[in-house]
DNA sequence: TATGGTTATGAACCCAATTCATAATTTCTT
DNA sequence: AAGAAATTATGAATTGGGTTCATAACCATA
């Protein structure tokens, strides 16, 4: 009665505190886990999940049931790595391109964990800016680009990793500090602090600023929190992903507000030659790096 | 791709050491296994089963995934364990009439582990003869029967265990020592040493004496370990199933013989109320069971 | 070489999980 | 408070994957 499905689910459910959110994560509908659900309920004779207002909360069960969930799924990783090793598939090397500066947030824990779990993995980030990223997975100078490139190529598989919130960012005293939502008029006299990349692998510009006409002033910093203290000492504003941004407003450090009314949303893809794709250690990395994303970054969404 | 019921068809074909008895064991055909096989073969691009002449043999990558399935399994029976707490549907009573003497040997280990597992319920053997065991389920007096009892009846469940032999036990140097297979006729001037139970509830006499008109003489003792004692010094001989004989006859205690060409087979249900079978306690009781015979009893075979 | 038993394979089938369509419910907004 | 928006529940329809069926291949033993 019990199977995996379920136990994905609770997790999904766990982690999104929503039936419908928890339906994308696991790449359902919201009817089939409400489905699911019920089965489970009727299953057991108790409810799984309660009603809390706006969102989900476990029940007791429901938190056994999400315990074994993790339990039972890392063993079963655990020794789907074994299986690897045995058939010889647990070394080769994964090269990987960022291009999403503010990624290394969570990518580096994520190597960490990797590297613990697959040794004989060359793992390596290859740093210096590239024009053409996914060529060089063709050319075999990388095995996997992380980025927001997702348009077909044949010999080209793309891994869609999460839809994310991209905020401007501001001093807490800043002039537009008023405004709930700023639009791309607001940018017209700003400084804009963004990572030493070309204009259009900066989502702000490419989708907003420059269909307007705005080009506002530029400056660089190689890190995140470069970026986030030199927003704070009033040089400029920048655009982040919201996930990263979460300590330093709840800390009045920075504050955050919405690009556009429906927000700068940007996709994050792991595109990887087809050939690799299908090794144990690539698939691995792929569903750590979502676990992990979904675990701990708030605010973002799954892709389909 | 993994799911749990690959990890119970793999733990079955490591305790039977054969697809089609495996496949028996999950009450699934031949058929399904194979394919199961196949799909995990394919998809971890690993063999789990390896030809051994007659049986088969787990490959390490076999072991690996048997191991994770002994894990698996068992974590997911302590949460619904846990559930069942939950519910308060984790007490009651379980009050055991077993028909079977010689069942005793496998019961009584299995009580142990199931008191500790639901400590809340009221564990306890009914002693003594009772003429209509079923009837004392609906009286009241009882919750499970273990007997080979299993004619339909409205309001009782007959839960299928296993099918045994029942072999003849004889002394080393007995005059029917020569013979592969002992006949009716054969038993004619034996005494048969039984359990002290009615005639109707030796199978031996039941099913094979009585139909061909032989009545062997009779003496009885309680225990199994007495019966074998009067075997091995030559008081009788005695029927009893195959897995308690293997230590004795592997010792050169007593040697033991088929019943018949096809031999004496038995069939083993535990029997309870319609309305008993659904709580956890039971449900959990009836699965270690079964496990534990398995797992421990050389011989027996899954019943429908 | 036959024979009984076991396993493999492709096609057909069938059920159960999912989707679809929609209703019911809840929450947010004005 | 009422209407709009979002979320969840439910029943019917669909579909895809796992199982069975039928049969072939294979393997040991007589």
């Amino acid at each position: 009665m019990l199977e995996l499905r379920h136990l994905r689910t609770l997790t999904a459910l766990h982690e999104t505190g929503s039936v419908s959110r928890a339906a994308k994560r696991v790449h359902l509908t919201q009817s089939a886990l409400s489905h699911q659900i019920k089965a489970l309920q009727s299953h057991y004779g108790l409810p799984v999940i309660q009603r809390r207002g706006q969102s989900i909360e476990l029940t007791e069960a429901g938190k056994h049931l999400v315990a074994l969930a993790g339990k039972v799924l890392e063993e079963i990783r655990e020794t789907e790595r074994d299986l690897a090793k045995i058939s010889q598939q647990a070394s080769g090397s994964l090269r990987i391109v960022l291009e999403c500066h503010t990624c290394f947030d969570w990518l580096m824990p994520l190597m960490d964990e990797f590297r613990q779990h697959w040794p004989d993995v060359e793992l390596d980030l290859v740093s210096g800016f590239h024009a053409d990223p996914v060529k060089l997975l063709e050319e075999g100078g990388a095995d996997i680009v992380i980025g927001s490139e997702h348009k077909r190529q044949r010999g080209i598989v793309h891994h869609p990793l999460f839809r994310f919130e991209i905020l401007a960012v501001l001093a807490p005293e800043h002039p537009l500090r008023g405004k709930r939502i700023l639009h791309a008029s607001d940018f017209a006299d700003v400084t804009l602090i963004t990572y030493p990349v070309p204009e259009d692998r900066i989502d702000l510009i490419l989708n907003v600023l420059k269909p307007a006409g705005i080009q506002p002033q530029r400056r660089t910093a190689e890190l995140t929190v470069a970026i986030l203290q030199l927003v704070a000492s009033r040089r400029g504003v920048a655009a982040l992903p919201s996930w990263g941004l979460k300590n330093y407003v709840d800390h009045d450090y920075v504050i955050a507000r919405r690009i556009g009314a429906n927000g700068l949303w940007s996709d994050l893809y792991a595109s990887t030659l087809k050939e690799t794709a299908s090794r144990p250690y690539l698939r691995d990395f792929l569903t750590t790096a979502r676990n992990t994303c979904f675990a701990t970054l708030d605010g973002i969404i799954p892709l389909a």
